[in-house]
DNA sequence: CAATGCCATGCAACCCGATTGCAAAGGTTA
DNA sequence: TAACCTTTGCAATCGGGTTGCATGGCATTG
């Protein structure tokens, strides 16, 4: 998980420091999008906001995607290959009530929206709350 | 528009405080979802934390729904009449990323998403970004 | 009318996630 | 080695949301 992460920053041109790479192999290690708490508690010996300063990065660079599912916490996912976070790539994603997991929902596309006159699209945040198949 | 809103809070069955009529009075005076900050500048003799359980009463009894845009701050509007604030009853916002103002999109139903096997949906929260029609 | 109890309100304080200022550490270049 | 830039760690701050508590209004009961 380690040399994918390197090798996933070296494809973004980011710099591989330390930080970053414990940061992204744990983003990688599983499907479901993470909190910046969540990264605190697993990598418990790296600072708060080197991890956030490194999610910030990775939003810059479109290593990663961030998540507003309404939990009060932003969560993080690793953007899917040959995604650039454009309106055509964004996806669903379903918040557990009651795990308080988030998912990403790839296979349903957004739909188009017709918007009123004169408005423009730039980007989307759709999420689904509700129980996923863990949750009774 | 206060009388609009004394009748609104009698259908409902919420007692019809100053507080109250007033609140609700605001948000039926535009189309725009507002946030508690914004309710609190125009209410500026108010109390915050009034006006915040206000609308959590308002949302208890199906007044108003609440809209995660993303921007940070909690979004409010009033409910179209015969809502439910069930999951058929859910539409579409729209939050313009240069004045940030907040629409609803009431002609857009949102659409049947295929969720993973045994996931079960409760709500959603969709909100679209970009600009509207009067920013550039 | 007086006593009681409930609910709404106002004020102040707190919680917690996000963010930033600043100095130290690490690495790169001249 | 010296100068420089970036990253990191620590502490502090910010801001929206939320809560504890005392006051005040209002209605119900005796």
């Amino acid at each position: 998980m380690i040399d994918k992460a390197e090798r996933l920053l070296a494809v973004k041109s980011v710099k591989p420091t330390s930080v970053r790479i414990l940061v992204l192999a744990h983003l990688l290690k599983d499907a479901k999008a993470q909190s910046l708490k969540d990264l605190e508690v697993s990598l418990y010996n790296t600072d708060r906001s080197s991890i956030f300063r490194t999610l910030k990065t990775f939003e810059e660079y479109k290593v990663v995607h961030s998540i507003d599912d309404g939990s009060g916490m932003m969560k993080y996912a690793v953007c899917a290959e040959g995604c650039n976070c454009d309106p055509k790539d964004l996806h669903y994603h379903f918040y557990c009530t009651n795990c308080s997991l988030t998912y990403c929902l790839l296979d349903n596309p957004i739909p188009i929206v017709t918007l009123p006159e004169n408005f423009k699209m730039h980007q989307a945040n759709m999420v689904i709350k509700g129980l996923c198949d863990k949750c009774p």
